[in-house]
DNA sequence: AGGTATGGTTTAAACGTTTAACGCGACGCT
DNA sequence: AGCGTCGCGTTAAACGTTTAAACCATACCT
């Protein structure tokens, strides 16, 4: 690989006039610039990055890490995320480096670790919690990052979320417009700070439409479709005027789980019983009936995302530091069916 | 951030002791080499990897990039490989950068800047093809990657692959066993690499099991959920006496198509017909019927991808530079319920 | 004419490591 | 006593950049 030296030579030149060549700074002739453009040109030279990175301090790297997704169990939106991180960093002139993350208690180490060598230059933290140890470290140490979810209301920091609570809303009141009145909500176990908020969705649009909530309609499991299969018969169990004749469920899993209970259990899932998902996993348009779901903007958050981070990182205080983009109803044949009988 | 300079001047050594104690290279006398793990502790000291990286002329980087999924398709194994390419890759202390293919034709401009800007000391490059002009120019300069695919059979370069020959074989095999005699095949267009291997496989199978190839069995289309579903069509407007009974697919997408347009063309898939796809996406047990498929070894891939890149770019040859890993049939409703009948 | 801007270029230090080369005292051998 | 050898440590150069500072014409101003 050619250094700048070789480029120096090559042009008759100094490397610091090289230098201010490359990046535009500095006061240099346009004779001697053509000269040192056509010496770079020749041999074909790129500034290494490395070296680049030594001078300035800086990597020009963003980590990125999540949790492995259990067996049995998908990430409807990891492709889509990484892939429109890495392009708007690329943009930038940043690049991502995505790593594992052990179980939680060695987490921080990871972390920790990669501020130390400084091998990163800031972080995306996705899948936030509250009082999520990530996220205390870095605010501790001072490094940069913003957070894929929110955590904690008094810790300040940079976060760009889907308000599940919109969402929910606006897929409860979808349902409410096809005329159904006994709606069920599949919710996530009171530690998960997303399922919360989503949760919240569903209470207020029902209270909005002056429905009192219904003992055993709601409840709680954790992301496993088993789970989801289950809770229907609960439902089941239920007097029939009593019984729930629409879903709303927090994730795309658990909506699968419930529309394979509900066939299994004789029920006809789009007319006897309307299902909606939280996702918009690419495979839910495939199944049968194709599932109602809630598409984030997953692109836009990636973009964003970014941008702030790169902001933080230059030490810009990042405006706006706090973004809430509203996820988007996708109406598909689990609900559209269900008549207003 | 402290640098080694604070160590030595804690310690009361010169830098070099420091970096002879952090590398346990030179001879160091135990009661300084205590002295500097003390000042090591004390400061919170990490080497600086850039600095590092200048020195040694690496960047302990290793580049992965993969084409966008398009809308409406899944990408079934992308989380797990990167999971495990970039756990693998941290165990040997390098990271992976991640980046996002723009277009094929300017493709090769993103591996060639990384080339000359050292951001990467070598790639995985996944989804190959006949003729793939990535491995075309990184061979050209003799660049260190590891292909997750075949190409070429002249080109000499490491490679890991599943073998979809052995796997489609296993699948027809399978449903030969089940009693099955009129088994199609949904294969990809002629210019798919990996999918003129897998179709290799119903080739042999059914050849090798007496069967002669039947006109209008196989079926070529790209890899798209519409396309499939078209297709089962086109089978069901033979003649009934040569209606196939059974269909393997070059995809769980393709499968999912398939399985569809059947229940809709009023067959009973698991009884009238028998469907097997390719990849044992996470879903694929969640359908109705649970689809069965073959399931790479994604993990393995990823360590031995990791392994063997790790080991050229040391300059060591790589042994085995190829490997083929077989996949497995994961046996579900979709075929088990049909009958010898 | 002498002084001061100004534009174009070079010199050299710095970023944080590694490592070859050297220095030095102690030890063992003849 | 003189001479390697060895163990332990330091000095200094190098990796490929950026950039402050210095330098040197030339031009301009009074």
């Amino acid at each position: 690989m050619p250094t700048i030296k070789d480029v120096a030579k090559e042009a008759n030149v100094s490397v610091a006039t090289v230098s201010y060549v490359l990046n535009d700074t500095g006061s240099v002739s346009d004779e001697t610039r053509e000269r040192v453009l056509r010496a770079i040109e020749k041999l074909g030279y790129r500034p290494n990055v490395i070296a680049r990175g030594l001078q300035a301090r800086e990597s020009r790297m963003i980590g990125y890490s999540w949790r492995p997704v259990p067996p049995n169990q998908f990430h409807p939106i990891l492709d889509k995320f990484i892939h429109s991180t890495a392009e708007a960093a690329a943009r930038r002139d940043y690049h991502v480096l995505t790593f594992a993350s052990p179980q939680p208690y060695d987490e921080i180490d990871v972390y920790r670790e990669m501020v130390r060598t400084a091998r990163v230059d800031g972080f995306i933290i996705p899948n936030t919690n509250l009082n999520d140890r990530r996220i205390r470290y870095l605010l501790d140490v001072g490094f940069p990052f913003v957070a894929f979810g929110r955590s904690d209301p008094e810790w300040d920091f940079a976060w760009v979320d889907v308000d599940g609570t919109a969402g929910v809303q606006e897929a409860v009141n979808h349902l409410l417009e096809l005329g159904h009145q006994r709606i069920a909500c599949l919710a996530w176990p009171e530690n998960s700070f997303t399922g919360r908020y989503r949760l919240e969705g569903y209470r207020s649009a029902m209270g909005a439409a002056g429905l009192r909530e219904e003992e055993g309609w709601i409840l709680r499991c954790e992301n496993l479709y088993r789970a989801a299969y289950d809770a229907v018969h609960t439902w089941l169990a239920l007097p029939p005027d009593r019984q729930p004749t629409a879903v709303v469920a927090m994730s795309d899993l658990l909506a699968i789980g419930v529309m394979n209970a509900a066939d299994d259990a004789g029920l006809e899932v789009g007319r006897d019983l309307a299902v909606v998902g939280f996702d918009d996993a690419p495979v839910t348009e495939y199944l049968r009936p194709p599932l109602t779901s809630l598409r984030q903007p997953i692109a836009e958050v990636g973009e964003l995302t970014v941008a702030m981070l790169i902001d933080l990182i230059h030490g810009k205080p990042s405006s706006p530091a706090q973004v809430l983009l509203k996820p988007r109803l996708i109406v598909r044949d689990s609900t559209a069916l269900s008549a207003r009988s």
